[in-house]
DNA sequence: ACTAGCGGGACTCCCCGTTGTT
DNA sequence: AACAACGGGGAGTCCCGCTAGT
């Protein structure tokens, strides 16, 4: 009972790693079992077929991000009252935590899933899909806490790998409004934000 | 010869949707003859390997998308001499031609061989970093012309996604930084419209 | 070692109903013990392997039948002296008695196994081969008692089955030639009621 | 593409003795390739998978039991113009095939896939099912050709096998009571056959 | 510019049975 | 009387690629 535990968490790693790096399909389970030192029948005790291994897979990084993001932005929460501010500094501590990553961070196991879709069942995209809308709630909140304190200048969101997990395809017409929105203020002389009218 | 070429593009375009679904070790040879009509044999005519398959379709799809940013950009050059609102034009072209797409933009093939890097020899991965490098250099290029007019007042680039292209763990750092020094610009003293967020 | 008994019985009922259903190769331990609620262990604790599984499956089928045909022939004695009369009487019990199952017979584990003899060990086809043999001494029995009273007009016994079952490669051909003679007095010059006909 | 169907060919006959020897689950593909000294792909080639084999293997088997059936009892025919007579014929003509075999009837295929119909996909047992409603017709026409000639004195048809095999409960209890009239028949005193009432 | 037929080698899944524990 | 965890060993499936033809 605790030996199988144990077991099942090295598998679960193995293949985390192994899936950043190949993709789900072309990560074996005989090579997770080799790297594990068990054996097939081993493997198939703790996880019924192939696809429940993913679905564990993806729970446990959920959870891991959502606890790491939880970390980072509470502590964040304590060292300034300003909302704003809290946010620049857990930013900054996000980038340390992955700057401090040995070999630079890993990589998304929810990208990794959105780019072989077909290869899981319901239930892991849907897992996949509530990860990313419930990453997209906190920073809302966040900039909602904000804007209720400073005037807000421009408006942001997602990108072509939300856009696919979410299958949201207007999203990345937004994020590319928006990273244009981006630009203009980082080059705008201070005031005076472009105006939709003034410029296509 | 007209008719080879003809089914050598079938191949490759068929080839390109269904890595974009589920990735290339998911997608068999066997299942793009069939969709293709024609037999293993008439493949292997065509491609020596499925390596070569894969440097085929990337090159294809590197070729497409530098064509359309050239195009897009390029028509934007021409309403604008001020490189700023050159590239704000540009990027609302793309937006629209994005949004002109029937069902979403298909995914960015780049991304998925990124997730993959294990199953491409060299040749391919190199075409792909190389291509990363392109788009960058183009917006470095851009974001240099128009400092040179207006003075920038923050700094940008890559993700997760570049960051592993490019085998360079800082850009993840930088890229929380810059979508830090985002937020900073956005709610900074200046009044504007309100807008939501997120990340990718 | 009652709740022993019960689970044992039930693992064997189950695994006779699997084994009609798909042979005896194609139904798993595993899916008995599913079924019976219990787990490979509990299995194990009541058969030492798979044949000796198949080995008191058979005793069982066995002995309920003969005790079966015991009782239904032995009922028939009570109520006729003739021997003729009283295998009538039992034959239209027996009828009866099929007659009565809830979704017809279940079908002869016999034949079943005899379709799969390679896999079982010596004993339980031996225990197959008694039992059919003791069905055919029944009913020779039967007949020479009758013979004794009544003179006979044709003999009968085997077919494909038990021509397999008891390594004896003429009884098909005899149990033609048994149908045959049995034609033959159907339609003889004599008056009668009408009949359709087939072939085991 | 010669070659390809005496491939073939050597597959079924040798899938069909392993099969009447084993039953259908217990016959690995395996070790039919190794008997016919090709590998896994060249069977692959033939046949898409382990049922599509069984489906050809029956229909084969099929095909020859009724050619078989269509010889011997044409022949028959020819020899007598007496349905009976001719009906006679054909049996011991048959009788003389199976004995003729060298070492006895290798069994049924039907009814071996009879007993392990859970195995089978709806066409496979659809194809037997039919098969066997062919020679119930063939042997109900000949039957009322000669009930057309010569009155009956009794009725028989089926039992356990086709019960199973057509679905149809009563088939053994008629079954039975076909024998017993076999019995009455065979025992009487020539005329005057067992009637109902003075019996049960 | 293709096709038929097959080699060789995974990979997933499953299955029977064992060992240690309660 | 039964469970957890795992060993060892295929079975069936599929896949990439080759050769010989046409």
């Amino acid at each position: 009972m605790r030996k199988g535990a144990a077991t099942r968490e090295r598998l679960l790693a193995i293949a985390e790693a192994a899936v950043l790096a190949k993709g789900f399909e072309a990560t074996s389970i005989e090579e997770i079992i080799s790297e594990a030192g068990i054996t097939k029948s081993g493997f198939f005790y703790h996880f019924r077929d192939k696809n429940e291994l993913a679905r564990e897979m993806v729970r446990r990084y959920v959870e891991a991000n959502d606890a790491l993001f939880d970390d980072v932005f509470g502590r964040a929460r304590e060292l300034s009252d300003d909302p704003l501010q809290a946010l620049l500094i857990g930013l900054k501590l996000l980038a340390e935590v992955m700057a401090d990553l040995p070999n630079g961070h890993p990589g998304c196991l929810i990208a990794s899933v959105c780019y072989q879709e077909r290869l899981f069942d319901r239930e892991v995209i849907e897992l996949s899909a509530r990860s990313v809308r419930s990453w997209n709630a906190r920073f809302r909140g966040y900039f909602e806490e904000i804007a209720a304190v400073h005037p807000p200048r421009a408006a942001v969101d997602g990108g072509i790998i939300m856009g696919r997990m979410l299958r949201d395809p207007q999203r990345l017409e937004r994020q590319i409004m928006a990273f244009r929105s981006f630009v203009g203020l980082a080059f705008a002389p201070a005031p005076a934000p472009p105006g939709r009218g003034g410029m296509s």
